[in-house]
Order: C-alpha cells, then sequence, then structure tokens
DNA sequence: CATGAATGAGTCTTCATTCAT
DNA sequence: AATGAATGAAGACTCATTCAT
C-alpha cells in the first residue's frame, strides 16, 4: 500500500538470510557441525525457513565458503599496492594461516562435504588459484620467482598451513615455513 | 585373575582386539565413519565388546591412526638402505602421498577428532616427525641439505600431500611438489 | 463486494478454482497423495489461494470426487438408449471398473479421509445409487431383473471391482463378476 | 545363572514384540497411520526397539496383517463343522463383513501399502481365497453351489463390504448382500 | 483477493551408550 | 568378559497452516 518504505516482508527475508548465513559460519568455526536445526535455533528461525534458504547442508557449506574465500581473494590487490610483490606474498601467506586457523571447522566440512566436491572445489579452488597466480606474476615480473611456477603446486604446499593450531607458535611458523618455499621458488 | 598361564580367554580377547582394529581401519579408509554398532557388526563381536577395549571413539581411531603411522616409519631405514639420501627422501615422499590418498578417511577423521587432538599428534605426529627427522638427517650428512631445517616446518610442508584426490594426476603433482619444496631445502 | 457486474477479478478466481481442481485430480490419481503445498506448485497459485478455495483437504477431495462421479453419473441415459436394459447394465459396470482403476488414488483418498465421511458419501455415494437405480429400472421394466433390488446393496456388490489392478485381466474379471450378480439379481 | 526359569531378557524381548504389534493394531484400526514414534510411545519401548523388530513400516503393517486375517482362514473349519455349508458360507461373510468394520484403518494401509503390494497379496489374499475356496467346495459337495465359480471372484463380489460403516445397518446389509450373491452362485 | 515466506509440530531414521543376562 | 537388546537424544526433512504484504 505504501511505496516509501521497504517492504518489511522483504526485509525479514533478507535479513533470515543473513542469520543464518551468520549462524552456519559460527557453527561451522566452531564445531565444523552443520545440523539445520541448531543453525535454525541460533538464528532463531523456523527449520522450514533454513531449508527454503539452502536446500541441501551442501549448499548451505558452500555458500559460507564461497563468502568465507572471497576475503581471501579480495585482500591481494591492495597488498600488492601496498608492498613489494615478495612482501605482498609473504604477508598473503600470513592472512592465509590466520583464516585457516580461524576457520578450522569450515576447512573441514570442506573436506568431507559428502557431494559434489566437485563444484566446491570448481568454484572456491579456482578462486584461490587465481589469487596465488596474481600474487605469483607481480614476483615474475619483478623477476623475484622463477617464471615457470604451477599456482596449485604452491597453494598445495601452502597447504601445510592447515595444520596449525592456535596453540602452537604459529606466527613463526607460518613465516619459516615460506621461507622454505621461497627458497624453492625465487630465480 | 592368573599371569602365569594364557588362558583361552586371553586368546579370544586379543583376537577381538585385532579384529575391531581391522574393522575399524576398512571402516576409516572407506566411509571415513566410526559407528561403533557398524564396527561391532564388521568385527562380528557385541557392541559392548567394543566398549570394553576402547573407552571411546577416539581411543579407536587413535590406536588404528599410531598403527598406521607405523607403517610409514618403519619403511625409512631400508629407504635409507637402497637409495642415495636425496633419492630417499623423494621415495618417502612419495610413499606419504599414497598413504594419504589411501587413508584419506583415516586422515579426515583424524583432523575432525573433536577431542584430545593433543594426545593424538603427542604421539602420531611425533612419530612422522621422526621419520623426517631421520631422512633429514641421511641428506645433511650427505651435504645435499642444509642443517638448519626444521622437521615439523618440512612436515608441515608436505601436508598439501593431503588435497590429492585420486582422479587427479596425483603422482606428477607429488614430484613437482617435492621438487619446490627441495629447491627450498638444499644447500 | 459488488454482486451486479462479473468483475475481471472473477474471471481469475474462477480460473483459480479450475486450475487447483485440476491439479488435485491429477495428484489424487497419480500419487494419491493431497498435498496443498504440492497441488499449489502445480496449479502455479499461492497456498493461500489454494485455502481460500477450500477451507480444508477433505473439502477439495470431495470437489474433486463430486465431478468425476458425475462422469459415471453423466453416461447412464446415452446407455439406455443405446443398448437393451441388461447390456446397458453391463456396459456400465465396465465404465465402473475402467474408472475405479484410472482413479484409484482417488478412491484411496475417499477411503482414507480422515473426517466427514458422512458428507462425502451423502452427495457422492448418493449420486452413484441413482445411476445404479436408474438402471435397474428400466431392467424392472424390461421383466430381465426382480423388482425388489436395493441399489446399495448392488453397488456395495460391484464395490469388489475396487480390488483391480491394471496388472491383472481386469476385463474378464469384471464380465464374470458382472454375471455372478447379474445371475443373482434376474427374475 | 538359574535354569528353571526362562531369561528375563528373553522375556522382555517377547513381551516388546507383542506390545508393538498391539499397539499398531490398535493405531491401524483407529487412525490408520502406522508412526513409528508414535507406536513406540503407545507400547511404551524405545523407537530404536521398534526398528530393531521391525525393519520398516511396511514389514509392521504386514506382520499384523498377517496375524489377522489368519483369523479369518482359523475360523473356516469350526464354522464347516457347526452348520450347514451354507450357513457356513453366511456366518463366514458375517465375520468378514464385521472384521472389514473393525479394521477399517488395517483394510486401508493394505491397500494404500505403498511398496511390495506383491509380497503383501501373495501371502494375504491367497490365504482369504483359499478360506473361501474351502467353504466353496463343502458347497459344491453338499450340491447347493455351481462348480465352477472362481473363488477369486466370489472374494472381489465380497469386497463390498469394505465399504460398511458401524453406523449404518451393515448386519442387514451383509446379509442382503450376501442373498444376492447366494442367488447367483447356487445351482 | 492472491501470494508465498515463515513457522514449527511431527515423522523417519541413525547411533552412542547402557545394562541385563 | 562377551553379548546384543533396549533406550532415547538428535538430526534430516515434510507439510499443514498462518500471516504480512
Amino acid at each position: 500500500m505504501t511505496t516509501g518504505a521497504v517492504s518489511p516482508r522483504r526485509a525479514d527475508t533478507r535479513r533470515n538470510h543473513e542469520r543464518i548465513l551468520a549462524a552456519a559460519l559460527e557453527s561451522l568455526t566452531t564445531t565444523g557441525e552443520v545440523s539445520f536445526n541448531t543453525i535454525a535455533r541460533t538464528a532463531e528461525v523456523g527449520v522450514g525457513t533454513v531449508y527454503r534458504h539452502f536446500p541441501t547442508p551442501d549448499a548451505l557449506v558452500l555458500a559460507v565458503y564461497r563468502r568465507e574465500v572471497q576475503h581471501l581473494v579480495d585482500v591481494v590487490p591492495s597488498l600488492l599496492e601496498e608492498h613489494t610483490p615478495e612482501q605482498a606474498f609473504r604477508v598473503w601467506t600470513g592472512h592465509l594461516a590466520r583464516y585457516m586457523m580461524t576457520k578450522r571447522g569450515l576447512a573441514n566440512a570442506l573436506r568431507t562435504a559428502p557431494t559434489s566436491p566437485k563444484e566446491l572445489f570448481a568454484s572456491a579452488s579456482e578462486a584461490m588459484r587465481s589469487a596465488i597466480s596474481t600474487l605469483l606474476e607481480a614476483n615474475v615480473q619483478a623477476g623475484s620467482v622463477r617464471a615457470d611456477l604451477d599456482p596449485l603446486i604452491v597453494l598445495r604446499a601452502l597447504g601445510g598451513l592447515l595444520y596449525l593450531s592456535p596453540s602452537e607458535d604459529w606466527q613463526s611458523q607460518t613465516e619459516r615455513l615460506t621461507d622454505l618455499l621461497w627458497r624453492g621458488m625465487r630465480t
């Protein structure tokens, strides 16, 4: 009836979407589980609402994943602006390590995703690969690393960061792992 | 009750222990699940028996894990006898990759083990560390790698092998990852 | 609000009514279920609209039922024009059997209708009874059946046709059942 | 430990089986539903126990069904001992009508049984057919009915008894239906 | 009036854990 | 010690019904 205001119903829907994603992220980063019932309870919506927004648990995990991975991708340009290519790479591995540590549950959920790990990685892993690719290209331009590096291999080499646990001296370990890797990468 | 004689009972018990471990390993490497009921069924013992042998699911996973990791540790000496130190290291990473690929379910279970990741790594990760340590020492002796490498860092760098999936060209990827790493390790 | 003019709204409403009935019929004859949500989806209207047109699932089933049964009632006059009374009866039982077989889901839904089986039969069963009544009267006039037959009893005797399944030799079974019944009915 | 008494555990199990069947029968004859949760609640056992005894809802319905149908089959011999063949048949249809009326929910559940209607009828319908067959044979021997009657057709003709509802004058209707049928059956 | 998002009760099913034998 | 039946909490999912727009 009114024209000025955004319809409350519409607002509810959007807010629900947000709340569900937030609840799912929290659940994934803490327990690593994605019980629709629990998420509904946390987000304070009905279970049916969760199902309306995300047909399957996988779809929900995927949505959370995409969103989170995007953070790592988005930070690359600014890193390259503010640092030398080499520094940018090193700082980014720090981001990656921190991300891995915080989102442990998420990482696990991704690995154990029962269905369509294909689609999952097709999009997410590709995003990561392109982020690394950009960093490598900048370094190749600067002459600091070899030109024949496969971003995927570098990504795999960084995979060990997944093992880091908050209790250990992860900062130092990350640096040392990056050092080791860098020695193997440089010209 | 008695300690001197090996009672027939004792034999049964030992056999049960074996069967449970075998069933758990199979379950972990295939489905990645460790349902006590399922394992009991596979091992052809009662659930109660499984509980008697392993108080918690974690204890069972840990036991399986220890056993499996031992294989990777045990192979080191013979590798060093039959190959140059560098070759030994490279061949061992191949073993590691194959192991990771075969025991995917196990690896996942380990990562998602809800409790006591401490104890889990205290023993298992330590075993792996010592295996790498041995390989590194041989290479240091031969002058092929730097003397200041931390085995743990190298182990982390190899962690990316966990991502490999059977469908991909994992052999080539393993070699390339090892190459990259080796460049960073050598003198 | 107004009664004199046929509003465009009215047209929409009538069309919706039709679509809902059509969707319900299809659902009943195929799956035998009457999920309002599913029906709404099939009819391409909102659930609320279905509720507006039919207050309860029963009301909807009843409406579909009435409509379908009418087919069996409407065919009687023409049968009596084109056949002898006895043949008309026999042909009609064939119609009945085919109808039962096609609308199996409908028949089941009717039987399991949780509430108001009263109202359900008050109208639908009455229509069937009158159809049979007409057929019997013609036969009484022709002197081929006894005059003291209760149409309801005859209807019940034909109820066995409900059991027929498409896979069996239902045509022959219908004829034999009709034969048996006819022997009991004739003068 | 004791030898004289049947082990209590064994007794519990058997008692549970009974209670579940009883609860299922009640549920089927009243609401026509077979919710495992509800049945467990009624029988005062855990849901898991119901699952242990009956793997699927169908298996439970089937078990109840077999049991109930058996009653109708078992009564035949005594009827033939105490009555003339014709009377036996008429009394049996009375039993059938009463059974149908009481077990309405059961009958419905049977018709709508989603899976394996095959197996269901292979056993149950066959039992019914043989019951009627016995009654017919006795009558053929006594010369009261024709020898070429197909028990299955007679069973179908009696199917109309399913329609009877307790509120109506079902006794009289049953008799009249049987009369009509008998006229068609006799020599 | 029509729409369809939201709700939540209720069903199915699995599985860790207990415990009587 | 071994067994496995029993239990029930918990998760997945459906669907009737309400209600804001």
